[in-house]
DNA sequence: CTCAACGCCTGACGGC
DNA sequence: TGCCGTCAGGCGTTGA
C-alpha cells in the first residue's frame, strides 16, 4: 500500500519515538520475513531515513556518541498494509520493545500488517543482497539527484511507461496511485512506450509536483478495505481528496469531462482519461500492449 | 540482460 | 444470511 508519501509521513512521525532509544527486544514469528532482527537488540537508534518505500533505522552501539556513525541498518518495508501502532492488535506482526528513557514513554511500538506483505531485515549499511529493488533503486523524486535530462534520456528507451515507473528504477517511491496520478498530470497514456523528450519532460515535472503535494498532504488514506492507511497516531493523509483519476473509474475527468477509464495493465488496476492520455500510433510490426486478465 | 506472470496473505465488498 | 468470486497502495522469484 504505502508509497513514498505515506512512508515519508511515517518516517517523520515515528522518528521522534525512536531516535536516541535503545531497542530492548524484537518479537515476531516468520523469521524469513523479518531477518536477523536479533542484531538490533541492545543497539541505539541514531536516526531514521528513507529510500523509496523503504525505511531505515540507523543502529549503533548503545554507548556510541549521539549522532555518531552507525554500523547496522534496520530496514523496514511496509508492504501493502503495514504500519506502526502504539497498541497491539489483531494484526500485530512485530513488537519492538524500547529500553526506558527518562520519561518512560513509548515502551513498545507494534508493527501492524494484515496481509503480511511487509518485511524487515537488519543488515550492514548498504549491504542489500537479497533486496534487488533496493539495490537498484532510482533517484529520490524530491532530490537534486532526480534530474530532467537523465529521466528524459532513459524514458526514450522505456517499455510501457507505467510498469517502468513501478519498477523503481527511473525514480524511487512511485507506486500504483502516484503512477496513475502522475501520468494523468503529464497527459501520458500508461501503456505508452519510448517517450518523446517532450513527453519525458512533462512526466518528470508531473512526478515532482504530484509527489511534493502528496508528501505535504501526509499521503493518501483510502476509505475501507484492508489497507486503509493511517499513521500510528490515527491521523489519515489528505491527498486522496486531490486524486484526479485513481479510484475514479466512470467519473468525469477533471480536465476535459470525459469518463475516466479503469483497466488492468501489468496486473495492476490502472486509471486514465482516454481523451487526455492518448496512446500514440505504433509503427507497423510492433505488437499492441494488451490488458487481459 | 529484460519482461511478464505468478506467489505471497488477509479482509472487505458485491452479486447471487 | 451465506457463499463465492473479485479486488486491494508491493515486490521477489521464476521462467521464457
Amino acid at each position: 500500500m504505502p508509497e513514498l508519501p505515506e512512508v515519508e509521513t511515517t518516517r517523520r512521525k515515528i522518528e521522534p519515538l525512536l531516535r536516541g532509544r535503545v531497542i530492548a527486544g524484537v518479537e515476531h514469528d516468520a523469521p524469513h520475513k523479518y531477518r536477523d532482527t536479533h542484531l538490533a537488540v541492545g543497539r541505539r537508534v541514531q536516526g531514521l531515513s528513507r529510500r523509496g518505500k523503504y525505511l531505515m533505522l540507523q543502529l549503533a552501539a548503545a554507548d556510541a556518541a549521539e549522532g555518531g556513525a552507525h554500523d547496522l541498518e534496520f530496514i523496514v518495508h511496509l508492504g501493502m498494509t503495514g504500519g506502526f501502532r502504539l497498541e497491539p492488535g489483531q494484526h500485530t506482526r512485530v513488537t519492538l520493545t524500547l529500553e526506558s528513557d527518562e520519561t518512560g514513554d513509548g515502551q513498545h511500538l507494534f508493527f501492524n500488517d494484515p496481509r503480511r506483505f511487509g518485511k524487515m531485515a537488519v543488515v550492514r549499511p548498504g549491504e542489500y543482497a537479497g533486496m534487488p529493488t533496493l539495490a537498484a533503486m532510482g533517484p529520490e523524486p524530491l532530490s537534486e539527484d532526480f534530474n530532467a535530462a537523465d529521466f528524459v534520456r532513459l524514458a526514450r528507451e522505456a517499455g510501457a511507461v507505467k510498469p517502468w515507473l513501478l519498477s523503481q528504477k527511473p525514480v524511487s517511491g512511485v507506486g500504483n496511485i502516484y503512477a496513475d496520478e502522475s501520468l494523468w498530470q503529464g497527459q501520458i497514456h500508461p501503456a505508452q512506450t519510448r517517450l518523446t523528450p517532450g513527453e519525458g519532460k512533462k512526466l518528470y515535472t508531473a512526478i515532482r509536483e504530484v509527489m511534493e503535494k502528496a508528501v505535504e498532504a501526509g499521503g493518501s488514506s483510502l476509505g475501507g478495505g484492508v489497507g486503509n492507511y493511517r499513521q500510528h497516531d490515527g491521523v489519515s493523509g489528505l491527498f486522496q481528496h486531490e486524486h484526479h483519476v485513481y479510484g475514479k473509474g466512470g467519473q468525469p475527468c477533471p480536465r476535459c469531462g470525459t469518463d475516466i477509464v479503469k483497466t488492468v495493465l501489468a496486473q495492476r488496476g490502472t486509471h486514465f482519461c482516454p481523451k487526455c492520455q492518448v496512446l500514440r500510433e505504433r509503427f507497423k510490426g510492433q505488437t499492441v500492449q494488451r490488458s487481459n486478465r
